[in-house]
DNA sequence: ACTTGGCGTGTTATCGATAACATAAACAGG
DNA sequence: CCTGTTTATGTTATCGATAACACGCCAAGT
């Protein structure tokens, strides 16, 4: 494979000049550094970062772990965390952790022996041994989609149960007064879970259900499933707030089915603003928690980090409640 | 930062040894290496993975690039692929081109910098300096999700022509004549065009409309806006082929707000077998490409040719026709 | 004319692991 | 008892770039 040396053999110059005219590093004339490039290109030569990267101590990747990958919302974050980190010239290392901690210590331990210039990880939990190698890593760390209690570093999210309670007390202010709860069951999902908390917080003293829903992640068709038995249980039942879009798309179709009028008989919340919540017959209310804002922030929360500049630890990105014909 | 020569130093071994001993090699004593492990733990070492792969040349990375991150059926690919290469030691560098063969250039010349040991794209088309980029790294690369004419490596994938002449030809089976075709009008997203080929070889002769659903990734409310034009321009259209679920999604949720019974009055297919397909009420007719299997089958291709086997150049994946409640 | 400073380029040592080879000890077989 | 082989460990050179420093040249300033 051809190296360096090779390049600064046939351009006839040093493989320190080939190294300055690869990174665009002023110090090379304009004319020399298009005849390396050019030498460089003809000859087919790839850089190797590996050698950069050991000498130099830069990586370029930003590790990110997320629970799974095959979720809109965590794609949207997982794009604005790479179209934000680019323009500095760093990549994202994505993994997802099919919302199990052990299989995300594993991930990190793996990512970080890259040595990634910084972390991101979505939620607060993780298993001590995870927290140590973040916290110990002398990189950034941000987690993001929470609002940790004791953040490891820094924070880019907002509060599952606070927003959750957005959509409890409009249902609430409209005369729904026997409201279940689907999903955020489990100890896996601790955004699903602290959604969960808040509908109950805001529930106190009010006639509802929690309905679980199975291990995460829940699907549509879970939601389905758990709405059917709700409806067996608990005819009286008047709104139901699923634990995200895609099990409250489920619970619609449940519904459907069986003749169910929603709104007319009972009405549907859900929760991350996916696509199909906006093209669900009626159209599903929600809460935005704005996806790709929060990788976007956390992107540029690390390019400043790194550029030395000062940065707050927390930033809170507000979720906000979308009204669809699923609900009065 | 606490390097291999610490530990060294500390197990009173040589550096040697704790390389060993960290690469699960045979040669040192059972007790030694767990005693190094040990030190190496409460000293909070993190192994370099960086050095080491300059030294042997191994990196443990398989790059592969997606058109779009957001999508169910690339996401369950990434699954396929990572979970498949991950007990030969090998990880994921995900990247996506958003349909843009530009963008996809750029990031398998990112790719290659990071010495992957393999590379997985996907789709058949690329820029010609991307296909001699990929030919020329010396390395297994395999395109998936296609059946390139003339493929650079290896293959694992379908006839997307085909497959939606399965489902025409299903379409017009039970009966249905005038037909149309929504999407797959853009050189961006390759595949999408072959679907709409397929149609249109399979609808040879007889009486179907092309319509433009404009630049992928096609939305659901695309495929709403699409089925709403032709519903205007076209109204005796007896069925409708869309290049994905989720634009068949939004044209089957245009059909309820104006009235139309699906299958009753227009019958509808999508392609993918998202969750969406199955879940929607009635369920849509759909083509599954089975997306997992063409990532764990691309994977253990991917590790097969590493160990040095024998394997075939290409691997077909049979798509399969899933009736659903949207069309006879 | 002489210094000063900036620019463009080259030389040397180094990043932190591992391949390749060397060596010492233990053990088996004739 | 000696040689041959295996097992466990150490020594040295190396992977391919880049940081740090050195140097020659030329223009500007005194």
């Amino acid at each position: 494979m051809i190296k360096m040396r090779d390049i600064a053999a046939a351009a006839g110059v040093s493989v320190m000049t080939v190294s300055r005219a690869f990174r665009h590093d002023g110090a090379v004339s304009a004319e020399r550094r298009a005849a390396i490039l050019k030498v460089a290109e003809e000859m087919g030569y790839v850089f190797d970062s590996t050698a950069s990267t050991l000498r130099s101590q830069k990586t370029g990747f930003v590790g990110v772990t997320i629970p799974s990958i095959n979720n809109g919302n965590f794609a949207d974050t997982v794009r604005g965390l790479t179209e934000g980190l680019k323009p500095a010239g760093l990549q994202v290392l994505l993994g997802y952790t099919d919302y199990d901690m052990a299989t995300e210590e594993a991930l990190i331990d793996a990512f970080l022996r890259r040595r990634p210039e910084a972390m991101v990880v979505t939620g607060g939990a993780h298993t001590d041994r995870a927290r140590r190698m973040l916290a110990g890593a002398g990189i950034p760390v941000v987690e993001i989609w929470d609002l940790p209690a004791d953040p490891i570093d820094r924070v880019v999210g907002f509060s599952n149960a606070d927003a959750v309670g957005l959509m409890v007390r409009h249902f609430l202010n409209v005369g729904y007064q026997r409201i279940a709860f689907v999903g955020g069951d489990t100890q896996r999902d601790t955004r699903g879970l602290d959604r969960r908390r808040g509908f109950v917080a805001a529930m106190e003293g009010r006639d509802y259900r929690l309905i679980d829903a199975g291990t995460p992640p829940i699907t549509m068709k879970e939601g389905a499933v758990a709405m059917g038995g709700l409806l067996d249980d608990w005819p009286q039942v008047q709104a139901v707030i699923c634990v995200s879009d895609l099990s409250a798309f489920g619970a619609l179709g449940e519904c459907q089915r069986r003749g169910i009028a929603v709104p007319g008989q009972v009405a549907i919340g859900g929760f991350g603003a996916f696509d199909v919540a906006g093209c669900a017959v009626p159209t599903i209310t929600t809460v935005d928690a704005f996806a790709g804002q929060i990788g976007a922030r956390a992107a540029q929360m690390i390019v400043r980090v790194l550029a030395g500049e000062s940065v707050p630890q927390v930033v809170r990105v507000e979720p906000q409640l979308i009204l669809g014909g699923s609900s009065r």
